[in-house]
Order: structure tokens, then sequence, then C-alpha cells
DNA sequence: CGGACTTTGTTTGACGACTGACCAAAGGAG
DNA sequence: CTCCTTTGGTCAGTCGTCAAACAAAGTCCG
């Protein structure tokens, strides 16, 4: 039930019709994987032949390849699996502390990995991710598009990134120098809308299939992307998914990056918890997030309570993106999930207080299904997700 | 890029480009009404041959029809127009006060109108629709389908009423029951979604040119309706849109319905403002939210101060989902609307007080643009849209 | 007033993509 | 070894669009 957006609007030619059709044996390949000629027909419900001529032109442009099959009972069949061979994409993963670099296949397995720590300066980090990602391409031959994903505020469209709170870099020219440098296209955009995009692609299969979640993404700062009906929701100007802004209470430990007491980020950040473990400790000024994470994982008192406070604040957060926009998951990512087992307790407990308005089915609450590097699998899957996107028509 | 949901995705045959193109053209004649075959032509760059087709097509379904347009130095176009004869579509919007009735053309131009003031009994105010309905059906015939919004949580696809929390009506199956009684199909939503596809579809061209915004609808609750790419946003089982009770703050004039005091709906909604009304003025115990409004544009103090307060608390609401969602517009809908020049200021106001942690655009702050019939224009929109929408292909 | 020009709408053959029926290939079961 | 099953490929038929030519119905200007 969507309209037609008459201005982006294109109209349908006869290869409209193979261009839909290719999408989704592409798709079949990529999720039932090995699969079929004949599998791929009887579920889609094109014709055998159909499907043969549309996975000889996959295999032309060396997206899938084939692999020999057991029989059932007839003719074995030959099998398709995405092509496993060699590089196609660069991801690079602006963090706070460090910058990752990686490549992948087209399945996302991970093949080359790289990584430095940021730099203070904007220009200096954009010369070594340069010469960092020029060494990665070289190497590994047939790397097609490189992903950026960065923890600030970006128009992904003009591939414009206009502020990184950490550094206070403004109108950061990244994409446009690493477009020139590589000669390859570069799409970027914030951190969180990437781990949302990266678990929604290549996330564990109970996350994968469901289409409406958010990611809600817990650094220094709070970001949380937006995924509705299996598209990353950008909004106007690029600018969704600033729900770590909104306010939901008063007095919190920490200050937001606009010296506000009041955003949920100044609440549920790593900062935030930073800030409650050298209270409660007293002791370690130079505290880091993950030597916390350390500690309360290895029983400390304090670290845990810090944690588990945070929790809280996250739940209350979380309690009112389930009411507003009623995701069938939440998805919390960042080095907070390694003690998740730590924090989901009073996380949901929060939630459920705070929900009690209407006595509704609740989302899952889960830790990212990727591990360490949901922001690195982010930049990735900015590339590889346009290769097995659905074709926009009307 | 979006991700093919290969459960529910339909491969393309070959009259799959014949519906997409068919929907491009419709919309073109729904949207630049009066056209000609050739400026279609000229602007989707499909070929006037095909153009032609197509309208032969649509001319039939008895979709458009044909009207004399004048030389502009050539042969005089024929131009197209939405077919205006006629009733199509019968809405029913079950308000708490009334429950008002209306039929339309395609073109969305009410043709008959009815109303009654609802039941408290759920099945005496099923039946008064059924009579109401089944009269202007037979009056006016050509019509094709129902559409029906209520003030309550819905699931849309299953055409399940869950709670109707004035009249505290639950599992209410007047969907069923028109549908039985009347052999049409029933399509049925919240007010505040079927506000928003109003909207989205019929809303003054400022608003239909917006693909992403928020309708917030005052009514006695809060009801928020989310426009996500141009198409309204269910999230899972269809109950998104309860931003109405997302956490602001303490110590709200009335409790929501679950007796929570935290609300924004507790703070913003029509009982809000009479529960300031009530304590300013001191009075009025029986005061309606229609007169309080009345009392303000008259130029009454305590009715202008207990509005103004009222918009301020709708724009802090405001702000946190201005914040998490980016819209390029939010519509403020529901009598309200009608004292839009004497909120409006401090509405705004509160909106950029708390937005001030990023200087980011804001969004455009409008009120709706549906005059008094926003949730009878919704029930009608729910199924005009259906006629007019694209085409689902992956 | 009449011919040239302009614009609109229709007709017709060619091309691309899918369907469906038939055929060839390759293995299992008896 | 023969029959059956399953897979994959070939080819005429159909549908929809494109492109170009054609017919229709005006305006403009000498």
């Amino acid at each position: 039930m969507r309209r037609i957006n008459l201005k982006k609007a294109s109209v349908a030619r006869s290869d409209t019709i193979r261009h839909i059709n290719r999408q989704i044996v592409l798709n079949y390949v990529r999720e039932r994987s090995p699969i079929s000629r004949a599998a791929i027909s009887h579920e889609t419900e094109l014709q055998r032949s159909t499907v043969s001529l549309i996975v000889d032109e996959l295999k032309d442009q060396g997206l899938i390849e084939e692999i020999e099959g057991e029989s059932t009972g007839g003719r074995p069949p030959t099998l398709l699996r995405l092509r496993a061979a060699g590089p196609i994409a660069l991801g690079v993963d602006v963090g706070t502390k460090q910058t990752m670099l990686a490549t992948c296949d087209l399945a996302g397995r991970l093949i080359d990995r790289g990584s430095f720590k940021t730099l203070p300066d904007a220009d200096a980090t954009v010369e070594k991710i340069i010469e960092c990602a020029g060494r990665m391409i070289t190497k590994g031959r047939g790397v097609e598009a490189i992903g950026v994903s960065v923890p600030g505020l970006v128009e992904p469209e003009r591939g414009n990134v206009i502020f990184i709170p950490h550094y206070r870099w403004r109108d950061w020219d990244v994409a446009k120098r690493l477009k020139q440098a590589t000669g390859l296209p570069v799409r970027i955009d914030n951190d969180a809308n990437a781990a949302a995009l990266a678990e929604l692609w290549f996330g564990r299969p109970e996350i994968r299939e469901v289409r409406d979640f958010v990611m809600v993404l817990v650094e220094e700062g709070l970001g949380t992307g937006l995924v509705f009906d299996g598209q990353v929701y950008h909004g106007d100007s690029g600018a969704a998914g600033e729900f770590g802004h909104m306010t939901i209470g008063e007095g919190a430990p920490v200050t937001c990056a606009a010296g506000n007491r009041e955003c949920w980020e100044a609440f549920a950040s790593e900062r935030a918890a930073v800030a409650r473990y050298a209270k409660l400790s007293r002791r370690e000024e130079g505290a880091t997030f993950s030597r916390l994470v350390d500690a309360a994982l290895g029983g400390e008192e304090a670290g845990r309570a810090a944690l588990v406070e945070t929790g809280r604040y996250l739940g209350v957060g979380i309690s009112n993106i389930i009411k507003g926009l009623s995701p069938e998951a939440v998805i919390v990512g960042g080095e907070i999930a390694r003690a998740w087992s730590l924090i989901s307790h009073e996380l949901v407990k929060a939630v459920e207080a705070y929900s009690l308005c209407r006595g509704m089915k609740s989302a899952r609450i889960i830790p990212s299904t990727l591990g360490e590097t949901p922001r690195l699998m982010g930049a990735l899957s900015l590339v590889l997700s346009s290769k097995f996107a659905a074709v926009t028509t009307a």
C-alpha cells in the first residue's frame, strides 16, 4: 500500500521483469545455498527453463558458482552458491578508538583485516585510511566498492559527513577523498545504521527473518538504527535514528555532546557507565569502558553495579521506542553486549515496568548477533546489500 | 536497498510490467489531472502507443474518463481525469462522541454523509453502523469496499479490533459483521493511522509530496500515525504508533488509560487540556473540549492558558519524535487544530528548546490540512489508497 | 483561403522475457 | 539391463514495450 513517488518512479520495461527475477533468484542462492535450479524453480514458481537462463546470467557476472550435488533418486542436481573466490568489498569502520578495515567475499566472509589507532586529526586519519585501503585493494584484486561506517551524523546520499562528536570533525570529506584515491564507489553511513544493516543482512537467522527492528548501538554515545520493512530508514536528509537524544528524565551522570543531562545518551552510553563506575569505585580515574566490562565480568561489584544501572536506563529508552514503533525485535550492540548476562535482567525489567501502560506483546530484546564487529560488518554490508537489494520499481 | 522477503516475494510475469505501468499512469491521472496521453508519455518516457493501451484498459475498468482539451498549436488533446460519477467507497469513522459515515468518489470528493451519536454498547453501535451503511450503499450504487477508522488498538491485517479505551470494548467484531451484512470487503485501522493515510493521499500538496511524516492526532487520547517512504508503518502485529504512551515526565494533570501520569497522552490530550481548564476556570465541571476551544477562540483567558499549556507539552513529545525519526513534517490533527493560531507559538518554542541537543534542520510542524474530518477521510482512504497503491513486487 | 507546421493519438512489425511442452542427460531400483 | 525419477536445456507461443510510420485535427502565416 505504498504511494507511488512520481518524481522518482521509473516505468517498467521488458527487462525490468528480468531484473526483478534475477534478484529473487540471487537471493534464493544467498539464503538457501547450496540450492539447485530445480529447487529454485519449485519455490519461486518460475519455469525451470527461466531459472536456467537467469542462472547463466548470474554465472557470467561472477556472482554465483556451481558445485556437484548428490542424486535423490534421479539425475543429480548441480547445486548453486555465491561465488566464494576473492574479495569483493572493502569495509572501513572509523571508531573513536580504532579504525578497522576488512575485505570480504560475496557471502560476507572476512578475507583480510587491518586496523590502526584513529588519529585525532581528520586529515591524517583520511591519509592513513587511504594508505591502508590501497594496500588491501591491490593485495586482494576484485574489490568493487568501499563501505564506510562513522560514529556521527551523515548524509548517506550525498556521501557527506556532517559531524563526528568525539573528534569534533565537521564536514569531513573522507568519502570524496577515498573515491578519488581508489577510483572505487564509496558508500557511507552512520555506525548505528550500518550495524542495523549488518544485522539485517548478516545477522543470525532469527534476526535476518525479522523485517522491523531497532538497533541500539551503545558506544561513547548512543545511536539507533531503524529497520522498517527490511529497509534501513534514514528519514529526511538521512538524519533519523537520533533517539539517543530523546528526553527521558533528569540528572544524568554525564552530559551529552550538547551539554544536556536529560538525553537518553547521557544516562545509558558507555560514558555514563564509566562515570557511574568512577563514582562507585573511587579509584580508577582513567577507567575505560573495556576495562569496566572486564572488571564486571571478573566479578567486581562496582563494575557490575555500574553496568546494571546503565542497563536499567537502556531499558527505559527502549520501552519508549517499543511503544512508538512496535518493532519485532530490539538489538543491543556495542561492547556492552559482552556483558549481556549481567545487564539483561535489569534491562528487561525496566522495559516491562514502563510498558505496563498497555498490556501489549513486547518485542524481543537481544544482544547483537554479530559479536564484536557490528560496525565493521555494517561497513561491508553497505556494499554487499546493494548487490542483493530488491529492485525499486514504482 | 530493501531486503527481499523470500516468503512473500512473488516473481515477475510478463503481465507484471503492465501492472506496474498501469499504476504509474493511473497515478499521473490522479495527481496531474486533467492530463493528456501525450503528456503522460512525455513524463514517464513510455511510448505514446503504450500509454494509449494502458489508458484503454483504465477506461474499460471505469477508473478514468475523457474530457476535451484545447489545442496548444496542434491537434487538441483528449484530457484524462478520474471518473467522477458515483460513489466508490464508504467510510465509517467511529469516534468517541459521534460515528460518521460518508461515501466518496474516486477522487475523494464526498458524495453522501450521515452520522449518529456513538452508543456505549458495542453491539448496538455495530447494528446502527450496519443499518446506516446499508442505506447509503443502496442509495449510491457502486460502492466497492468499506473503510473503518476506530479510536483504539487494531490489527489491520486480521481486521481485528483489540481494544477501544473510551468504551472499554475488547475484541470488537465490527469488521467481520459489516462484511457479513454488506458482502463488501472491509478494511479497518486505528484512527491516527487512518488520518495519516488521509494526509498522505488527500492532504494539501505541500503534505502530499512529503514521504516521511508523523501524524499526531489529539483527541481524548493521543495517537500517532507514522508514514515512512510513502507508506503507513504498522510495526509488528499492527501496533505501532503508540508514542502517546511514551514517558516524558511526571505529574500529568490526568492519567492515561492505564492510570499512568507520566505518558505524553496524560500531558497533551484533550482530557489533559480540559482538566487544566477546569482547574483554571474553577466553574465548569462538565466542560467539553469543544466548548473549551470555543471559549479560548472567543478570548477567554482560562481557555487560552489551558490550550497553550497543552500545546507546550505537545511540543515536548514532538521533539522526541523528531529526534528519533527525523520526519520531514509533523502534522497535528484533531479539534485542537482549530486553535492552531493560539498554540503554535508555544508548541514550536518547546520543540526548539528540546531540540537544541543537535543543531539540526527541524521538521515542519503544521496543523492538519484536512479540516475537521481527518478520521473520516482516513476511513475513506483505507479503501481509495488500495486502488492507487504501488505494485508490490519483490 | 489554403498550405505548412505542430501536436496528438493509433497502427504495425521487431524484440525481450516468460510459459509450457517436449527432449536429453544422469543416476537409482528392481 | 530396463524402467523410473529427477534435472537441465530447447523451441514455439504469448504478452508487453519500443520505434517508426501514419492518420487526425488543430494553429499559423502568407
